[in-house]
RNA sequence: CGCGGGGUGGAGCAGCUUGGUAGCUCGUCAGGCUCAUAACCUGAAGGCCAGAGGUUCAAAUCCUCUCCCCGCAACCA
């Protein structure tokens, strides 16, 4: 994450259904890591990308059921996931959306390349494939020759389609995999992949879907009966947003390569294997890392919509606060692996670390400088060993948020601002300024009083990546010569 | 024998690579303090580290086997 620029992308999603937890989560991180890029880099040097895979057939077929054209469809879903990144402070710099005519005309022109250069080719395509449903199953997943959705019987069909080349890829694939360890991440997904690739033999991948089966999507340029499938669609999102083929087919961008592309886990293969070989036919340097998160359970059970258990983070935002959706997010599970949500758990960390150690620290500095000194923060005063400490604390924590990004782990960031906030608490029960106070010892107290109102200060300061909000509420009440106590930032939840 | 991850005080996790007093957060209990949102600070209780065997002076940590839980297993985002 050194160098002068910094490109973030989230996976464009899938406007079939409306956005929960899990696209939230996404794009809470990608966002976090944005802000703190942005005060690192400089505003202009800091690229996110967001945006949404608007092709395919669920979305066909759940624009039908609602009455609508895809298009509309598609429009409509598009306006939730907007105001939803908008509700929860998401400072996306570019929305794409592959039906944006840029994004369109950019999938047929890399199909074109890729085609020209042979690496796409016209064979029959024999499947298991379940009418009703309209889709295609394997042997394995419809092993008693019925369809795993509707239990009704599949047939064998065959059908003229296009291909693309990965099995020619995965030798070179492998070896880029295995000297790039940061490629993809955590090491448990790329091990995962790894032994994916080392196991099994690729097998090149359809690329077209025929017009008369599904009209919803981008026409092949070398076939008028066909449509792009849609992976292959939408992954080339993350390069039709941020740069051009010039007419020799190569590809050139400020942005590209990007720094790092965050994914479910669910997605992995996708962006691990078929997004990697894309932009290998493509002449195209690969991004830096793919990282894959975990996701979000629901008790013991995935969430699902099928279930009904779905989380709807605009309900929790609203619930919580945005910046206790985030922090929570953030904090409760490392960032990679799976986690639980539960309300319970959002309250756990409200009460404990938002009210009790941040709130807290807040209010009561604040009333001790309205009650010590009318409401205005003193100039520093001398320093004793103790304060000499924290104050090094305070100059250290910013490299060690840094480098605890750097490895996208959120969580440890925000346990190093928490080891601040709590020695910060501890530190008043031993200096007890109430008894400095009493015995008209000014100049300690004065040196004490400026000091948390310092540590405050930072920690408001690093804070703002991840919870934007609180940090500008902070920042209005400790105003550089006076403050404005108000109400306390996170009052306690009885339960 | 398909591949992979995991089983650590009431809950959630770290520690295992490079063996040597079992650590953190929350919860519980007791005390302290009063600037503060019954918040803050200190202390205590609570674990034979899934089970069995082995290596070693010494194993949660290395090796073998067993049991249990969870993902993945390819054109459906």
């Amino acid at each position: 994450m050194e160098k002068n620029k910094f490109y973030i992308t989230t996976p464009l999603y899938y406007v079939n259904a409306s956005p929960h937890i899990g696209h939230s989560y996404t794009t809470i991180a990608a966002d976090c890591l944005s802000r703190f890029m942005r005060a690192q880099l400089g505003k202009d040097n800091v690229f996110f990308l967001t945006g949404t895979d608007e092709h395919g057939q669920k979305v066909q077929k759940a624009a039908d059921a609602g009455g609508m054209s895809p298009q509309e469809f598609a429009d409509q879903t598009v306006s939730h996931f907007k105001s939803l990144w908008e509700k929860l402070g998401i400072s996306y710099d570019y929305f794409i959306r592959t039906t944006d005519k840029k994004h369109v005309d950019f999938v047929s022109r890399v199909l074109e390349i890729v085609y020209e250069k042979g690496d796409i080719y016209e064979d029959e395509y024999e499947g298991l494939y379940c009418t009703p449903c309209e889709a295609f199953w394997t042997k394995m997943q419809a092993g008693d020759s019925l369809c795993p959705d509707c239990k009704r019987p599949v047939e064998l069909i065959k059908e003229k389609n296009y291909f693309f080349k990965l099995a020619k890829y995965q030798d070179w694939l492998i070896d880029h995999i295995k000297k790039n360890p940061e490629f993809i991440k955590p090491e448990i997904r790329r091990n995962e992949v790894l032994s994916f690739l080392s196991l099994n033999k690729l097998d090149d991948l359809c690329i077209s879907r025929p017009k008369e089966r599904l009209g919803w999507g981008i026409p092949l340029p070398f076939s008028s009966g066909h449509v792009t499938y849609v992976w292959f669609d939408a992954l080339v999102n993350y390069i039709s947003a941020v740069g051009d083929f010039n007419n020799k087919g190569e590809y050139s961008s400020r942005w590209w390569p990007a720094d790092v592309q965050l994914i479910g886990k669910d997605i992995l293969r996708q962006h691990a294997v078929y997004w990697p070989i894309m932009l290998k036919a493509l002449g195209v340097e690969l991004p830096k890392t793919i990282f894959a998160h975990g996701w979000w359970m629901l008790g013991d059970s995935k969430m699902s919509k099928s279930r009904g258990n779905v989380v709807n983070p605009l309900d929790m935002a609203e619930k919580y606060g945005i910046d206790t959706y985030r922090y929570f997010l953030l904090r409760d599970v490392p960032f990679g692996l799976d986690g639980n949500f539960s309300e319970e758990a959002i309250i756990k960390r409200y009460n404990s670390d938002l009210a009790n150690d941040l709130g807290n620290l807040v209010y009561r500095t604040l009333t001790m400088i309205e009650k010590y000194y009318q409401g205005k923060i003193p100039e520093p005063g001398p320093r004793d060993e103790k304060t000499k400490e924290i104050y090094n604390k305070i100059a250290s924590l910013p490299e060690k948020i840094k480098i605890a990004l750097a490895d996208y782990n959120f969580g440890l960031a925000l346990e190093e601002i928490w080891a601040l906030i709590n020695l910060a608490n501890k530190h008043v029960e031993e200096t007890k300024p109430w008894n400095l106070a009493k015995e008209n010892r000014a100049g300690e107290l004065q040196s004490f009083i400026r000091l948390l109102a310092d540590v405050i200060k930072k920690v408001s300061e690093v804070l703002y990546p991840f919870m934007p909000d609180t940090a500008e509420a902070i920042k209005a009440q400790f105003g550089e010569t006076e403050i404005k106590k108000g109400k306390p930032l996170f009052p306690r939840i009885e339960t």
